[in-house]
DNA sequence: TTTGAAGTTGCATTATCGGGCAACTTATTT
DNA sequence: AAATAAGTTGCCCGATAATGCAACTTCAAA
């Protein structure tokens, strides 16, 4: 992750999240994580949608959906199936989902 | 992708893929690479596995689940939940899975 | 050929997703 | 301050994922 530090009394987020959480390998880090990969998944689709300029209600008009719908997966209340997030995804952004495993 | 050509009368996978079901942009080639993808992700899980040296009944277990299910997200009879595919990697696979959006 | 390991598939049950809707809250515009 | 736009949340219901199990098929070893 890039470092957004331009001032020498402000952190990047790297940094930050070591201070909070500990340490990678720490529980306490591992605890943070998981969260945190759900709050990333959600953020990456609100980023998207900001991107392309739209609402929420664009969007779900876009995917076949509705607004309140989006709103969930936006802020990680809804557990999404793939299919859907691909659906989200082609349907609504033109885009493409790209997933890997990495072990 | 890489090409796996290496014979002269063989065909890369793109090129099969071309002559088989038409090229990128083609309605025949949406239908089929919508299934792709599907094919791809229990591809992608079982080559993780074979490559961890896990029988499904292994991965089965360390993941918390039964092998009936692993055979049933490889071969995709399921369309799983971001959630379970995080827990299959991380717990059975002390992996990571990695999710970008293209746009 | 027989046995055992590994993988597949069907079915029942439980939990939860997704669609839909509307009431609500927050943000923005007038 | 009021009106409008955008976003959030709860609930119902039908559809489907996840769990569990066992019977089955395929593969590998003896």
């Amino acid at each position: 992750m890039s470092k957004m530090t331009n001032d020498k009394n402000l952190k990047s987020l790297d940094e930050f999240i070591d201070e909070q959480y500990g340490k990678r390998g720490t529980k306490k880090r591992e605890i943070f994580e998981e969260g945190y990969e759900e709050f990333k998944l959600g953020f990456l689709i609100r980023q998207a949608r900001l991107e392309k300029g739209m609402t929420q209600e664009e969007l779900a008009e876009k995917v076949g959906t509705n607004k309140g719908y989006i709103s969930k997966v936006e802020n990680n209340i809804k557990d999404v199936r793939i299919s859907t997030l691909q659906k989200i995804i082609k349907k609504g952004f033109d885009g493409e989902l790209e997933l890997a495993i990495r072990i």
